[in-house]
DNA sequence: TAGTCTGGGCTTTTT
DNA sequence: GCCCAGACTA
């Protein structure tokens, strides 16, 4: 077959290697910008064409819809152009790990707790049950908050951890005990499950069903998977029980752009591959063919700067490029209109477009001060952000509506619509609806629909009077909509509920606010409008697994705004990193933590790697975290890139205040290795009034050394070594 | 029962 | 500075 060679041209030996390696587990470790995809879509065709792999024997996991969506694009167009293939490979099974573990629970439901029509829900959705849980225990939500619950909740099945395992080993974890046990059952009598249920009952099921296994071995004999080590636990173990005998396992991944941690992925999943599957070939991908030597310098100073990693040298034939531009704004709108105005200088001169720009940051609420530069200067911007809009309000209720039409068992939406907008039905109300529920055994939902049918009967222990005229309105409500959900198209049904409950004018109050949530239902309506076909259940599906990159899109030409972990995968010709300091990247929340310090810095570093030509990190003198705004320090992560790498770029003193802090950090003359390094970590040193305490971390920080260390009795503390007079006791 | 108020809590990233 | 939950009042 001639098309072979198609496949495997321009492509660099390590790339062909992995390309054609033989069947079996193979892992291939790739570097930013190492056509890290291009190898698993090239790899995915190559089966295919060279080796007669039915497409749909093939399952390839990403972790976004998007992802997916174009690793599918591009396996079609090399087909396409190879000419093996001219048909659209709809066979083709590419998806996220949550989106495949829900087709298959489906299709496996009748093994399964819930039925094949359950819903998933979302983190709000789980709040919500927890906080149920926790009043059902009679424990005060201010003592121990729900969302904390949740999350350790949430982490405990990501382990594979079941409430009969969980191990309760002070109050707290004893409370999130008994609200996991009790959180499942909730789950169950919603006919619901939440996201990590996608992959805990999936793996249960193949762990506990031979037949199942056997069935899904047989049907996917090829398995690929992208991202490999923002695995967790849940899914590496679906990954193996997925993986037959001979497992023919491919996965790619870059243990340095790990950065979902915090949802349960471990890059030492790489590790633990490499000692499941001993007969493992491993591919090793460094030539770096998006950023020039410049940017690639900046990136590695950063991540070498981490214990305990195998380095890896990234190289170009780019070329140096220019160097990378530093910029201290004077406070955040600063920092906003800095960017705007670098990207109209630079796009003027019409060698870059707008939309080759993005801004980065660390927390979705920088995007804000940004936003408002451009709005005020009438520059389109796109944002990149599916969170910020389907977990709107009004958005979040319309979808409630939906779900309680799909799955009238599901109380969480039940409650949450029942009385929006406000129709007479209150608290006491409510409480009395529950009661009976209860009682009779039945979702409240579900009891209001038999109340309509069999009349008073079935009512027993509700209120009677003006609030049970509410009630049965509502009941019809639904009914209607019920009786209509399967005859009507998905946006027709949505516009119909919209009518019956005035939707509209309880959203539009005259304010500015009030009109652009309705606006936001009128965009929810048009989404729908592109599931007529697929119905219902498939954009419920869709708009709980959709994930913020998935927004993402092509469609206008102008700058992109967007998280660094959304920026994960992608690449612009220009980038700018925003809000570098300390507190802000690395976070706040990451300061006693080493484990997710080093994540912060991974972040950056995944951040870096995104720029193909230009660099911009900016960082603000003044701001606000919470409160007043208060004076930030520059990241610590900025003294790590060497001087020759950076240009300064400062604007003009506006005030005494800068002007002073200017003179304190400048970075021009900056000599990288200014201080010599005196501890290390694992040094035991003395404070005098801390006392003795090891040291976490050491660093240079511009002419000083800054330690985190862990005192006796003090707790964890970030010290100057030039303050704190320590004393090295030992180490 | 609905709408307003206040006080407290809290701040990350997202399938 | 912002948002939410629960308390309070009409």
């Amino acid at each position: 077959m001639p098309s072979n060679m198609d496949l495997l041209s321009g492509l660099n030996p390590q790339q062909r290697a992995a390309i054609t390696a033989p069947s079996g587990p193979v892992l291939v470790l790739a570097g930013p910008g190492s056509g890290k995809t291009r190898v698993l879509a090239h790899r995915i065709a190559y089966q295919i064409a060279h080796h007669g792999v039915a497409p749909e024997s093939l399952l390839a996991v990403t972790f976004t819809n998007r992802a997916a969506r174009e690793m599918r694009g591009r396996v079609e167009s090399l087909l396409a152009d190879s000419g093996a293939f001219r048909t659209p490979l709809i066979k083709l099974n590419l998806s996220t790990f949550h989106a495949f573990a829900a087709r298959l629970l489906r299709r496996e439901a009748d093994r399964l707790p819930v039925t094949r029509e359950f819903v998933i829900f979302d983190e709000a959705d789980q709040q919500a049950l927890v906080r149920q849980c926790l009043k059902e225990l009679n424990i005060d939500p201010k003592q121990v908050r729900p969302a904390k619950v949740q999350a350790v909740i949430s982490s405990a099945k990501n382990e594979l951890i079941e409430p009969e395992t969980f191990a309760a080993g002070t109050y707290f974890h004893e409370i999130a005990r008994r609200a996991y046990q009790r959180y499942q059952q909730l789950l169950l009598s919603n006919n619901a499950v939440d996201f990590d249920d996608l992959l805990l009952y999936a793996v249960r099921l193949l762990q506990e069903h031979e037949d199942l296994r056997q069935k899904y071995r047989r049907m996917f004999p090829h398995i690929l998977v992208d991202e490999f080590q923002d695995t967790n636990t849940a899914q590496y173990a679906l990954l193996q029980l997925l993986a037959g005998d001979p497992p023919d396992l491919f996965v790619v991944g870059d243990a340095d752009q790990s950065i979902y941690r915090w949802r349960g992925a471990d890059y030492r999943n790489v590790q633990r591959f490499e000692e499941d599957y001993p007969q493992a070939h491993t591919y090793l991908l460094e030539q770096n063919y998006r950023s020039t030597q410049t940017i690639l310098d900046a990136a590695m100073a950063v991540i070498d700067r981490q214990r305990g990693r195998h380095k890896k040298q990234l190289f170009t034939d780019r070329g140096r490029g220019t160097p990378i531009v530093l910029h201290e704004a004077y406070d955040e709108a600063e920092e906003g209109r800095y960017v705007l105005q670098t990207i109209t200088e630079l796009t003027a001169r019409g060698r870059i477009r707008q939309g080759d720009c993005a801004v980065m940051y660390r927390t979705n609420a920088q995007s804000r001060a940004i936003e408002e530069v451009f709005l005020k200067a009438g520059h389109p911007y796109r944002l990149v952000g599916a969170q910020r809009f389907y977990g709107r309000r009004e958005v979040k209720d319309l979808i409630a509506y939906l779900r309680l039409v799909h799955n009238p068992s599901d109380q969480v939406s039940f409650l949450r619509v029942l009385n929006t907008p406000p129709r007479g039905i209150g608290a006491k109300t409510v409480e009395a609806l529950l009661e009976a529920g209860r009682n009779a055994q039945i979702s409240p939902g579900q009891l209001l629909l038999r109340l309509l049918q069999d009349g008073a009967a079935a009512g027993k222990g509700l209120p009677a009077g003006r609030s049970a005229a509410a009630l049965a309105q509502f009941a019809r409500l639904m009914e209607g909509w019920v009786a209509a959900r399967d005859n009507l198209p998905l946006a027709d049904l949505i516009q119909r509920v919209l009518r019956d409950i005035d939707y509209r004018s309880y959203l539009e109050d005259g304010t500015e606010e009030g009109e652009e949530r309705w606006e936001n239902v009128l965009e929810f309506v048009r989404v729908a409008e592109d599931y007529a076909e697929v119905g219902l259940v498939a954009f419920l599906e869709y708009v709980a697994l959709i994930s913020d990159q998935d927004t993402l899109s092509d469609a206008q030409d102008a700058p992109t705004f967007l998280t660094l972990h959304a920026a994960k995968g992608l690449e612009f010709p220009l980038v700018f990193i925003i809000g570098l300091d300390e507190g802000v990247l690395p976070h706040l929340r990451a300061a006693d933590d080493p484990e997710e310090m080093a994540e912060e810095r991974r972040l950056f570093y995944v951040g870096i790697t995104r720029a193909m030509d230009r660099l911009f990190l900016v960082r603000t003198f003044r701001r606000r975290l919470a409160g007043p705004s208060t004076v930030a320090d520059p990241s610590r992560f900025l003294s790590d890139i060497p001087a020759d790498l950076l240009e300064g770029d400062r604007a003009p003193s506006r005030t005494p205040e800068q002007a002073s802090f200017e003179r304190r950090t400048r970075w021009e003359d900056r000599s990288p290795r200014a201080a010599q390094p005196r501890f290390r970590s694992g040094m035991r040193v003395r404070h005098r009034t801390f006392g003795e305490g090891i040291v976490l971390e050491a660093k240079i920080l511009r002419d000083d050394e800054e330690l985190t260390v862990e005192f006796e009795g003090a707790g964890t503390k970030h010290l100057a070594a030039s303050f704190a007079s320590l004393e090295v006791l030992e180490g």
